[in-house]
DNA sequence: AAGCGACTTGATTGATCGTTCAACTCGGCC
DNA sequence: GGCCGAGTTGAACGATCAATCAAGTCGCTT
């Protein structure tokens, strides 16, 4: 019962984050959802910003078993994939009642000045979600624009999602999100049809 | 000198809320920027949420002099006018290094349960901006599809630049800004050349 | 010139913040 | 059996927070 402490603030403060916020959250909010006392916070963590990087860190090892897995157990369509992933946080939208949505973005945009490697935890989250979306885009290469920037689609692609969930949650409205995912979809059709229009040049 | 005690408390705000956030901006931060006394500002103010609100009005209230009339001084073209409102947020990033991006955008994430006149003000911020776009979509009415959902890609606008700025001032990197924004303007484009294929249709 | 009300001053309040620490428990090792 | 150190307990700390309020200033009205 003495391992699991470290790991039960962590999975604590990552539900906390992700409801309130990391400066609304308190450290005597953390110990009393999680029923531990400050002495044990603070014998594992120096102070409340490395519980931050605890959960940074936890998000960032845990994409593929808790995001990607997922969504895409039951897809296979690279494409598909991706609308798939998108999906995933529109349902933890309606499963909050548009309360809650991207735990990194909201984390993003709420530290204004972060540290360093808090930070360079941000970045790494990004990268490796864009990452995901780039290989579905690999894999669906021939579908594509031969010409096409697949990295920079990706990048556009969590543009779209955490744009589309700023505007959910402050509307409160489910509709918006599936607005802009549905302009997203139109934008991969344009580029599926230009990619048959190329490759029947003659 | 005391109406424009209310006025200095909110630009002072504004530009508070706007460099550390709502949470991290103490009313005494605000008391000595402004060089106003605590009585005063609860003179005005019942309380901190409600120069919040007032930030958020001046927001809403300044967006045509603050934001369009900058923008859009030497742009006609209702397509270009879209772009340059997207170049003036660009152009605040770069300001600030990629430190401080859109203000509504921001505390919209960072308020996680807003009280509802707070809400209702940073819809009333992005609606405005929203319907701003519009306008301009409707005005390039005739280069564009004439199915085209206008208030659906207005809205999408919205979500790219949000999150757009969201990218670039996580990665430090106006770059990333910059590839996103570019991937819109070619949204837009295959969008403009489906008009000019559906009007010669024969 | 007297009085009124809008506005200012700044010390003060109680709550809450993140953090500290001395005392304690207890399993494993010599 | 005695010791050690990882982990726990919870009271306490100083700082800072938003907010209060009694006293005071000043311009305007009558």
């Amino acid at each position: 019962m003495n391992a699991d402490t470290r790991s039960r603030i962590v999975t604590t403060a990552m539900d906390l984050f992700w409801e309130k916020g990391f400066q609304s959250t308190s450290v005597a909010d953390i110990l009393s959802r999680s029923q531990v006392h400050s002495g044990s916070l603070y014998h594992f963590f120096p102070g409340k910003q490395d519980v931050l990087a605890a959960v940074l860190e936890a998000y960032r090892d845990g994409i593929e078993e808790w995001l990607l897995k997922p969504a895409w157990g039951q897809v296979d369509d690279p494409i598909a994939r991706i609308f798939a992933l998108l999906d995933g946080y529109r349902a933890q939208l309606v499963a909050t009642d548009c309360f809650y949505g991207c735990p990194i973005g909201s984390l993003a945009l709420e530290l204004h000045e972060p540290d360093p490697p808090i930070r360079a935890l941000l970045c790494a989250n990004f990268a490796n979600w864009t990452a995901a979306i780039e290989r579905c885009l690999v894999a669906a290469a021939e579908r594509l624009p031969a010409s096409l920037d697949r990295r920079r689609l990706a990048e556009f692609t969590l543009t779209v999602m955490e744009g589309a969930v700023m505007q959910a949650r402050t509307y409160r409205d489910i509709a918006s999100f599936d607005r802009n995912i549905a302009v997203l979809r139109e934008h991969f059709e344009m580029l599926t049809e230009t990619a048959d229009a190329e490759r029947v040049p003659a």
